[in-house]
RNA sequence: GGAGAGGUGGCCGAGCGGCUGAAGGCGCUCCCCUGCUAAGGGAGUAUGGGCUUAUCCCCCAUCGAGGGUUCGAAUCCCUCCCUCUCCGCCA
């Protein structure tokens, strides 16, 4: 959510920053309820503070022993104005919230101007795509042993995978291989949080109210399965209120993410690449505003070093405003090459969210000349998407006979063993 | 799932339906006193919104959430949520 105050005083500066991101903000809609409101709400409380001030009268005339009843007449008329005032109030207050709601976040002015990825930039390259003097095999052929999609599918349908054996090991490995990463050298506190979540929690991130139909629902409960644990994680924080010194907050952790990719049948649909359900380690930051796009790069270069100490190439890119998620002023893409596939593939995506979330989740900090709060900043990052981890070391170690090597990094969570 | 108890400010804790946004205490901040330490004295100390160029003032809202009764609700009624205790079930 943004300021609400820049929608009042700065409306039309505020549609054009977002039509850089191809948002087209009602600016007429928003100019007339904003209008409607302040008159609602300035009448709503002008008749409280009457209805207040006479009842308390009477409070004090009924102490003194005088006749409260002449006093009564004229104030049930005053009650049904304010009724009326209220409940006018109240609609429009709904109707500004739910339009407000729907409106995504401000792109920084670093980011490129854009419809689609092909507009994203490359910030800059690691590694070298691996030379196979043989055609490289994609994931699906080199698991064949212990990814079992048929299986899944058998017990879930399509989206879904089971792992077996060393395949089901090395997942793990890697997972905890990154977890150990950011907890021991990049300063994270591990977290495990719950897998599903209030409405109000996805809110909060601002997976809702807009993208419902992304989300998994739980029959019977009014809960959501998270789709990243970005949204447990940044929630630790809604409704707080910080000290100067409890900031910057550092939150890792791994978890499944489950996404009803609606929209995008038949995109992917071979192998592990996009899932229903996928682990994912996520990394949350929790900073001081004048620290976010610090942070952002910290941030970026926590899950680049995943993708370094595993051996695999990758490449930064900057989004372009049109492909930026929702909630974020300004994200870093990781991509790691598939030889598979011949290209890069995102594998991490690293966002500075500014107030965006703080606001809707209500996460404030006090300054330390004291005075006031305001909203903290929040980062999110995966550090990294676990299957895909699993497929880009499956592909980029890949021998002519189709067995996997190991990376150094991981043998120690593989019983040493070399490869696969 | 059943029975009972309870949810009040940063924390503890009081609160006959009417100056109670909320006593008192702790904590914190500032000032005074003090050779130092300890103790003591005084003042201040919620959040959101409106008004305002801004501050102060003033106004509105908030005592788990949402409804209701009432001229008036932290106080009465209803529903829901959460916590605790006991029972049941269970990894």
């Amino acid at each position: 959510m943004l300021d609400p105050n820049r929608f009042r005083r700065e409306l039309d500066e505020t549609a054009s920053a977002l039509a850089r991101r191809f948002f087209d903000l009602d600016v007429d809609a928003i100019r007339r309820l904003e209008a409607d409101r302040r008159d609602l709400q300035t009448r709503v409380e002008a008749l409280r503070n009457q209805r207040n001030v006479r009842s308390r009268a009477i409070g004090k005339a009924k102490a003194a022993g005088e006749d409260v009843r002449p006093r009564l007449g004229d104030i049930s008329r005053l009650g049904e104005e304010l009724e009326a005032a209220e409940q006018g109030l109240g609609e429009v207050r709904d109707r500004l919230d739910a339009m407000l709601l729907e409106v995504p976040n401000l792109p920084h002015p670093s980011v490129p101007a854009g419809r689609t990825e092909a507009e994203n930039l490359e910030v800059r390259q690691w590694g070298a795509p691996p030379r196979f003097d043989f055609e490289p095999r994609d994931h699906v052929e080199l698991g064949s042993g212990g990814m079992d999609f048929d299986t899944a599918a058998r017990l879930s349908g399509s989206r879904f995978v089971t792992l077996f054996g060393p395949m089901a090991r090395l997942h793990r490995a890697l997972a905890q291989f990154m977890l150990d990463l950011h907890v021991r050298e990049h300063g994270y506190l591990e977290v495990y949080t719950p897998y599903l979540v209030h409405p109000k929690t996805m809110q909060g991130t601002g997976q809702l109210p807009k993208f419902e139909q992304d989300l998994f629902s739980v029959a019977g409960h009014d809960l959501r399965l998270i789709p990243t644990a970005e949204v447990p994680l940044t929630n630790i924080v809604r409704e707080r209120i910080l000290d100067a010194d409890e900031l910057p907050m550092k939150f890792v952790a791994h978890t499944p993410c489950f996404r009803s990719e609606a929209g995008s049948h038949g995109r992917d649909t071979r192998g592990m690449l996009r899932q229903h359900q996928f682990d994912k380690v996520e990394l949350v930051h929790v900073v001081r505003p004048d620290d976010s796009y610090d942070a952002l790069e910290e941030l970026t270069t926590h899950a680049e070093a995943v993708l370094q100490r595993l051996e695999l190439p990758y490449r930064v890119v900057v989004l372009s405003t049109g492909d930026m998620g929702f909630a974020a002023a300004k994200t870093y893409d990781l991509e790691v090459w598939l030889p598979g596939q011949q290209r890069y593939r995102e594998i991490s995506s690293c966002s500075n969210c500014e107030s965006f979330q703080a606001r809707r989740m209500r996460a404030r900090w006090r300054g330390p000349q004291g005075r006031g709060t305001e909203p903290v900043h929040t980062l999110n990052g995966s550090g990294l998407a676990v299957g895909r981890a699993l497929i880009a070391v499956l592909e980029n170690f890949q021998d002519a006979s189709g067995r996997v090597r190991i990376p150094d990094a991981l043998r120690p969570f593989m019983d040493g063993a070399e490869s696969l």
